[in-house]
DNA sequence: TATTATAATGATAACGTTATCATAGCTCAT
DNA sequence: ATGAGCTATGATAACGTTATCATTATAATA
C-alpha cells in the first residue's frame, strides 16, 4: 500500500498552489478557475492517480455524509423496503447508509446510539426497539423516529395510522358479516402496549357489542421473524383446538397472519369459506401466500423517503427546526383470505 | 449546537497534559497511567461532557472502522440474512456496515465502488451485480466477493456449491421417479451464464438420457423480488398451459419456486401429488408457503460471517495475503412440495 | 494611460486526534 | 545515598483537507 497522492502532490506536479488544486478538485461553490489551469490540474491529478481522501475532508468539515438507520432486525421483512425508501432518497442527496441492528436488545440499541453520537454519522433514522428507549445519549445528533406510538410524542416521528388501519379492516370484516373476530397480536416493540386490544374493544362497543371473551391470542413479534412465526403458529394451533368459535382473525402483522393461514391449511380449514384472515403491513409475502392475504398496507417505501427528507432538512437547519409529526394513512388491500361469513 | 469539548478541554479541566488524557480515554495499548490520574481524567471528562470525536480519530489513523456491503437489492429476501451474518461478526471486531444497493445497475455499482475507494470504508464485501463487473476502481481497498461464479476466479470469493446442490436436488427427484423435470431459471446476475442449463443437460446425460426438449423455462431474477415474482408467475402459467408434460419443476431460487407453487395452486394442480417443486436458497418464505417448499439451502448467515472474517484478516494483513476461495456445500431440505411421481 | 473593480490564484491556519520522542518521577539494588 | 532502570507524564508533530484572508493578474472604466 504505497502512500497515496495528496492535493499537495498534485500541486507540485502542476506547479500550482494547493488552494487552486483544491478548488478544481472539489468544486463545492461556484468555481473561479480558468479553464486552462483547471485542465492542468485535472491532467496532473489523473497522471499521479490522485484520489480525494474523504476521511480528511470529513474531518475538516466535521461531517460524514453518512446517516444511520437503527432497526431491530433486518431479517424482519418489514424493514428492507423501509431501508430502500430511505436509501434511494438519501443517495440523491449524497448520503450513505450505516445500518445498525439491535436484535430487540435495548443495550445494543444504546450502544448503537453511542456509536452514532460520536460524530460518526450526520443523523439517524430510528425504529425504536423498546417503548422506553432513551434517546439521551444521542446528544445533539439529529434523528427522526419511525413510529406512531404515543410514547414518543415529544420527538419527530413518522408512521402509519395503524389504529385507523385496524379499524378499517374490522369494519370490513363486520360488513362481511363477521361478529366473532379474534385478535392475534402482541407488542410490536418490546414492552409494547395493548393499544390494539383497546382498539378492538372500543370498536365492538361502538357497535353496541362486547369484544367476545377469550378471542385475544397474544403473540409478540420481538424476535427473529422465523422464531416469531413458529411461536405464532403454536399459539394459533392451541387457540383453534380450544374449540372457541371464530369466523375471522385479525392479525397485527402479516407474519402472524401467515402463521394463522398456515395452521388453517394444516387443519384443513377452508379459507376464506370457513375462516377469514386479515394481516397488516403488506409485505411481499402477503401477496405470495396461497390464498393471497388480505392486509392493511403500510407504505414503507414512502415512509422511508419522507423520513429521509425530514432528516436532511433537520440536518441542514438544526436551529430553526420544530418538532414534526407525520402520520400516513393505511390502505386496505382485499385479497383472497377474506370473504363473507 | 455549542462547540463540543475536546481532549484539550479535558486536559485543561484536570490540569494534565493532552497526551495523558488521550491515553486514558482511548486505551488502545496497555495503559500506563496511575489509577489516581485516570480517575481525575475520567471525572473531568464526565463533568464537561467530553465525547470522543471519531472523525478526528479516523483521520489520524486513516481508517474508518466501516466496511461496505454491496448488493443488488435489499428487498430480495436472499440478502438480509447474509447481511446479518456479516454484521454480527463485524460488530465483534468493532466494524460497522455501510449498506450499498445498486438495483442491478452496473453504473450505480461502479459509483458505489468509487465511494468505497475514497477511503470511506476499510474494506468491502461485494455480491457482484453483473458477471462483467469491474473491480479496478476499488484501487487497493480490500474486498471479498460473495459468489461462486467462475468469472471471478482470480479474486477472493466465498459462495455455495450451487452446482452440486442442484445435482443433489435432481438426484432426489430422480429417486422419486421423476423423469420429466422442468428447469425454471435464468441468470442470477445480469449477464448471468447458463450454467444451470448445462448442469441439467449433463445430469441427464449421465443418466443416459436427454434433457427433454422445451422444459427450460427462462426467467431472470434481475429486478425487485416482486417484479421477478410476477414475471415468473406468468412464465410458469404459459408453460403449464402449453400442455407440455412435466412431473417436477426445479427452480433456481425460492422466489421462482414459490411463483410456480402459486400458479399450481391457482390452477388446482395438486402438490406434490401431481407436481413436485424444488426451490433453492432456503429463504424464510420457503418454510411458510403452503405446502412448505422443498429447497436446496444455502447458509447465508454462515457465508456472511466467513466473508467477514476473511475480510478482517485481509484488512489486517494486506501484504502477506493470498487469494482465497471458499465453497460451502448446500443442504437439501425436504418439505412438502415434493413426493413420488 | 491611470485607476478601479473584479477575477484568479497563493499562503496559511485550523479541525482533534494519535504517535513519537523527550523528560520527569519513582523503585530498588548496591 | 546514588545512579541504573523503570514507569508515568509532557511536548509536539503529523494526518490532508477546507476556509479565510491576502495578493496578484486581468478586465473595465474614465
Amino acid at each position: 500500500m504505497t502512500k497515496r497522492a495528496t492535493i499537495l502532490d498534485v500541486a507540485k506536479a502542476c506547479g500550482l498552489s494547493q488552494a487552486t488544486v483544491a478548488r478544481v478538485l472539489n468544486s463545492q461553490t461556484d468555481i473561479q478557475v480558468k479553464e486552462n489551469t483547471r485542465k492542468k490540474v485535472l491532467l496532473a491529478a489523473e497522471n499521479i492517480g490522485y484520489k480525494r481522501n474523504i476521511i480528511a475532508a470529513n474531518f475538516r468539515q466535521q461531517k460524514t455524509k453518512n446517516i444511520a438507520i437503527s432497526i431491530a432486525d433486518i431479517t424482519n421483512p418489514f424493514f428492507p423496503e423501509l431501508i430502500k425508501g430511505i436509501q434511494t432518497k438519501m443517495r440523491e442527496h449524497g448520503y450513505s447508509i450505516v445500518q445498525l441492528n439491535n436484535e430487540w436488545d435495548p443495550e445494543i440499541e444504546q450502544e448503537n446510539f453511542n456509536y452514532m453520537m460520536q460524530t460518526r454519522v450526520d443523523g439517524a433514522i430510528i425504529s425504536p426497539a423498546h417503548q422506553a428507549t432513551n434517546f439521551g445519549v444521542l446528544g445533539n445528533t439529529p434523528f427522526i423516529l419511525i413510529t406512531n406510538s404515543k410514547h414518543f410524542s415529544k420527538y419527530d416521528t413518522i408512521g402509519n395510522d395503524s389504529r385507523r388501519g385496524m379499524i378499517m379492516a374490522l369494519e370490513r370484516l363486520f360488513e362481511l358479516g363477521h361478529r366473532r373476530i379474534a385478535l392475534l397480536a402482541g407488542g410490536s416493540m418490546r414492552g409494547g402496549s395493548s393499544w390494539r386490544f383497546d382498539t378492538i374493544k372500543e370498536f365492538y362497543s361502538k357497535k353496541n357489542m362486547y369484544f367476545p371473551e377469550g378471542l385475544n391470542i397474544h403473540c409478540d413479534m420481538n424476535e427473529s421473524s422465523l422464531a416469531s412465526f413458529s411461536k405464532a403458529r403454536s399459539s394459533v394451533r392451541n387457540f383453534l383446538e380450544s374449540g372457541k368459535s371464530v369466523t375471522a382473525i385479525f392479525a397485527s402483522n402479516d407474519i402472524l397472519a401467515i402463521a394463522a393461514l398456515h395452521v388453517a391449511n394444516e387443519k384443513g380449514i377452508k379459507i376464506p369459506k370457513e375462516l377469514s384472515i386479515v394481516g397488516m403491513d403488506g409485505i411481499l409475502l402477503s401477496e405470495i401466500t396461497y390464498p393471497s392475504l388480505t392486509t392493511v398496507e403500510k407504505n414503507r417505501s414512502k415512509i422511508g423517503s419522507l423520513a429521509a427528507e425530514s432528516l436532511i432538512q433537520k440536518i441542514n437547519n438544526p436551529f430553526k427546526w420544530q418538532t414534526k409529526k407525520v402520520i400516513l394513512p393505511c390502505k386496505l388491500i382485499e385479497r383472497n383470505s377474506t370473504g363473507p361469513i
